[in-house]
Order: structure tokens, then sequence, then C-alpha cells
DNA sequence: CGCGCATACTTGTCTGACGATTTGCGACGA
DNA sequence: TCGTCGCAAATCGTCAGACAAGTATGCGCG
């Protein structure tokens, strides 16, 4: 069988190529939630060793993206209802933060703005992955407008849980995406303002707003979720 | 003789231990901010392995107790004003919600009534390094008494930072330890007062008074902390 | 005295191996 | 027949040794 050996390893060094591609698919949903992540499969699936690979997974393991305890397979986590909240919350902190601090200085980071283009033009005829990576930008450019690299740190954390679970709802297909870019330009439309307190008030909005329809989503599905990725390619 | 090999691997696992270890003596500020760690270094002074007292320094890079670059040694980082703003700044936004949570509850966290406790015990006579760690835990206390995973796992990293920047400058030897109890004790009534915006304003009094300390002793001392293996032949 | 090259040091990665722990399956006894 | 115990397989934790690659430092040469 092909069991062992050719994943693509594009960019750079060893071991950020490996955890970039295994972050990839993990968030991507390529790895179904609930799977097993076994160190050798990855080394053997990469062609790298065992070591490199047990480095790619405690590093995952670290950014939420894996769980596991001592002497247990790792495992990709499938959010319950509790967990997305938690998740939320945490990310309302830190960018009810980012957006106050931006306001405050009334200027709009430039790569908010074209993540934001980004977004409108994936509205439209890209595909959903392309949605997902260009609203998940455009919250990420809004932190990283901020120059603290000790909030965009904490932020990198959070989305990526954020990136994982909507892959895996794939939430934006049951959603306009032109209003997520509505709600995303009400923010801008604050922060130029220089009004901390709307764009808040904004922020917090569109948060709960994509926090409802991934609860809903999650409730409507319960727990059999819908990986066709299981039998044969159809 | 007593260049390799002896010092006490506590608690449970190796690695974990190990981690546990340096990261004690890097806080305490054992080793000096600025000091090189190599890997072999570690691994020679505990006898462990050079891929474990790797994993180790990865873990303490990671969190921000150390920084390196490819290819080169890790350092016991030495933060400056900008990089203090930047903690507190990040420190705040983490705290600043915790405590509104908790006063939109009403409830102390039993644990951070304890740690004020031993915080007023550390203020008169114990050592110096109790205090930091009365004060550490209290904010501890404070942001996992809200019960979230993510915001607890986030302020962890940060109040590492803290930590080793406290146990530099020392800066709570030019403070009288009641004053910081008495701002302790401010915050703990507005939670029980259930008040919301006075429970943060109170907390960011508490730190931008921190911040203060630390960096006007910054200033005073500039870069000549006591680290006189600078010296080299004129 | 400055610049470039060679050497030493450190880290990145691999191979290979052994002990420890967990887990699942099967056998035995009540 | 059912429950419990024990053994074996799978997996992880740790270690040892080695080579390649990159960085930094010192030396010699111009």
């Amino acid at each position: 069988m092909d069991s062992q050996g050719s994943f693509p390893l594009g960019p750079s060094s060893l071991t950020e190529a490996l955890y970039e591609s295994v972050r990839k698919r993990i968030v991507n949903g390529e790895i179904a939630p609930g799977e097993k992540l076994t160190e050798v499969r990855i080394a053997s699936e990469y062609n790298v060793a065992r070591p490199t690979a047990k480095a790619c997974l405690e590093r995952l393991t670290a950014l939420g993206l894996l769980r596991r305890s001592v002497h247990k397979t790792a495992v990709v986590p499938k959010l319950d209802e509790d967990e997305i909240r938690d998740l939320y919350f945490s990310r309302e902190t830190v960018e009810r933060a980012a957006v106050a601090a931006l306001a405050r200085r009334g200027v709009v980071p430039p790569a908010a703005v074209r993540a934001q283009a980004a977004m409108k033009a994936a509205a439209t005829d890209m595909a959903f992955e392309n949605q997902v990576e260009a609203d998940i930008a455009f919250h990420a450019a809004l932190v990283t407008g901020v120059g603290s690299r000790r909030l965009a740190r904490m932020h990198e954390v959070i989305l990526g849980e954020i990136h994982l679970t909507m892959g895996q709802f794939q939430a934006h297909r049951t959603t306009h995406p032109m209003n997520v870019a509505r709600e995303h330009d009400d923010i801008l439309k604050a922060i130029e303002d220089a009004d901390p307190e709307a764009a808040q008030q904004c922020l917090t909005h569109h948060l709960d707003q994509a926090q409802d329809r991934l609860i809903g989503q999650l409730r409507r599905e319960g727990g059999a979720v819908a990986e066709p990725s299981r039998e044969a390619p159809a």
C-alpha cells in the first residue's frame, strides 16, 4: 500500500514544515475529530524520525489542537458546548481589548482592510476554506495591528481552536458570508470613528452571532457529525 | 565534582521535574538575565540526555521565559521598558476580564482569600520570595476562579513573565507589602459588592502602580544590573 | 589595522534501542 | 454464565551516539 511516505513538505525547516502541514490537516478537518494520531503514524506518513513527530505533536498539544494525557495517544478534540462558550469568552476578552486599543488611536490596520477585501472576494464564488481563512485573517489582523506581541500570541492560540472548530462544523456553509462581511465593516467604521465603546459593541455582537451559529449547529448535528471522509471517494 | 550532576529532581516525570526545576531557577533570578543556557549544560547539570534538556528549553522558550533564534543559544531575557508595558497591557486585559466576570457573580474565589491571607502573613517577616509567590498566587486565584480554562492558560503564560521580571528586579523590596495587600482587599471588596466597574478600576490602579514601580526601578538601575561577569581587559 | 577565511561550538535531525505504562483480550474460577 | 485476574501487544518516555548545518570567533594575510 501507499501507507508510507508521500505528503508534501512545503516551506522551510523540517520540524516547522511538518508542524505546519499537520496543523493544516487538522484545522481543515482532513483529520476527523476523535481520530487518533500516534507518533509512529506521523513519522511514517512523512518519512521523518519519531522524535521529530513527537515534537510536532507536543507543539500542537500545547496549542490545544490536540489532546492527550500521559502515555496515551493524541486525539483531535471535538469541542462541546461548554468549551465553545469558554473559547468565545476568551476570544472576546482578547479582541475587545484589541479593537478598543485600535479605536483609541482611530487607525485601522492596513492588513485588516486587505483581509476584509479578501473576505468579500471569497464571499461570492470561492471555496469554503477561503472564506474561513479570510475571516480568520481579518480578526488576526485586528489583533496584530495593536502591536502587542503578547496579545497577539494569546490570540494566535485562540484562533487556532476557532479555526479547528469552524473547520469541523463548517458553520460558514449555513451563513451568508456577506452578513459577516457587513459586521466586519461595522467594526472597522467604529475604529475609524475613534469610538472604543461602539467598536467593542460591534465586535461583541459579531462574535455572539458566530458563537450562536456554532452552538446551534452543534445541537442540530448532535454527536452525529457528517464525516463522509471515511469511505471510498465518491 | 560539583560541576556535574547534583541538582535535586523533585516531583514526578523526568521532563516535568526538569522543567519545573529550571523554571524555578529562572524566575527566582538564580540564573541571571542574559545568561546563556546551552542544551548540553542543562543535560550535564541534571544528568539527563540532551533531547530531554532540549525539550525543556523549548517549553520555556514557548512560555517566553527564554529567548532564542535558530541555531543560537537560549538566553534568559531581560525585559526593557517597552516589553514591560506590553506585558502589563496583556496582563490587564486578562485580569480585567476576570475580575469583571467574578464581580458579575459577586463571589470571591476561596483560593484568592487564602492567597491574600498568605500575602499578609508574608508581608511582615517572611522572605522576599514568599511575598512574590503570594502575590502571584493571589492574581492566579482570581483568574482561575472564573473557571475558564483558556483564560487561565493565557494568564499562566503572562504570570510566568511577570514572575521572571519581579524576580529580576526584586521590586517588592522597595515597596511596603501592606500597600499591595490593601489594594488586593479593595479588589476583593468590589467583587463581593458585585460591582464590575469598581473591580476593574481597582485592578487597573493596582496594576498601574506595580508597572510604575517596575519601570521606575528599571530606569534607576539602568542596564547596570549586578553581573560583574562582563569585565574585559581595556 | 581591517577584512576574509578556517576552525570550534552549538543546534537540528536521524537511527536505534530499552524500560515503563496503558489497554485490550483471553483464561480461569466462582 | 459472569466477573475478575493476568498476560501480551501497542504506545509512549527516555536515553545514547552520530552526522550535518549553521553561527560565532579567532587567526592570518593583505
